[in-house]
DNA sequence: GGATTAGTTGACGTTAACGTAAACGTTAGT
DNA sequence: ACTAACGTTTACGTTAACGTCAACTAATCC
């Protein structure tokens, strides 16, 4: 029961415009069926999809995430070939990891403002009180 | 002691162009000082620096990076612009923690792609090793 | 059979974030 | 006095990632 989806379906599923779907097919990183000129997207081009946009969501760029998407084909038979995806296997785990740690500061960071706010927000209060009482 | 850096020291420092910088200024993301027309740039310059590139690790736009670095200002004095800065921080929070669980799931499947190259990395060994002892 | 809805292919427009080049000033070394 | 090294402004160029038409087709509903 392969399910088929039609641009629109995953359009809305997924809250990305037709026009960004067509142009990720033209970059090459989705390939869906056509029947006649519409297209038509399996599970695969469905997962494909997902990988994109969390790709996108940490910030790399269509070429970068071209390179990822091809990592899930199957690993070339080349012993060089290899290698090289290894090379750019560690290459992504590093980055995501400066990303983890940038993102445990950020939040660290965001708490210590946040607590500033409350602060703020609690002497705004009193001031409110005294004008009240005065 | 205010010590005090030229554009060189921090291009350098930071691995970004000069170019980059005065963008960021232009931008009004950092406002250096200056001694006649070359800027000098103080440690809180240094400090949104850093801020500025650790949000473009993070795929931040600088329209976003902006938000990001006004919120380290003091908190605004008035009730109503208050609410609006934890509204922006709460968003901020939870897009870090997006970006969290996505580097989460990201690195899993890294782990799995590279299981299966040390696999096919295996599978090629025996072969080798077959056609020597043939 | 006209209208609506969903899809298509060009093709040009737009925005962000710098890169790059030209022309110039200033300070330090030889 | 010359030349390097570093800085400046002004201004045009570039790339990525789509947005935005326009003009068209194919299926469906009333």
């Amino acid at each position: 029961m392969e399910s088929l989806f039609s641009i629109g379906q995953l359009s809305r599923e997924f809250d990305v415009t037709a026009r960004a779907i067509r142009f990720y097919e033209g970059e090459g990183l989705l390939s869906p069926k056509r029947r006649g000129q519409t297209r038509l997207f399996d599970q695969r081009d469905r997962t494909r999809l997902k990988l994109i946009l969390r790709g996108k969501r940490l910030g790399f760029s269509l070429a970068e995430i071209r390179e990822i998407v091809d990592m899930y084909d199957a690993p070339p038979g080349e012993v060089r070939q290899l290698k090289l995806l290894i090379d750019k296997i560690d290459a992504r785990r590093k980055r995501l990891l400066q990303q983890r740690d940038d993102i445990a500061v950020a939040l660290r960071e965001l708490d210590s403002v946040s607590a500033r706010c409350a602060d703020r927000l609690a002497e705004l209060r009193r001031v409110t009180v005294d004008e009240k009482s005065a």
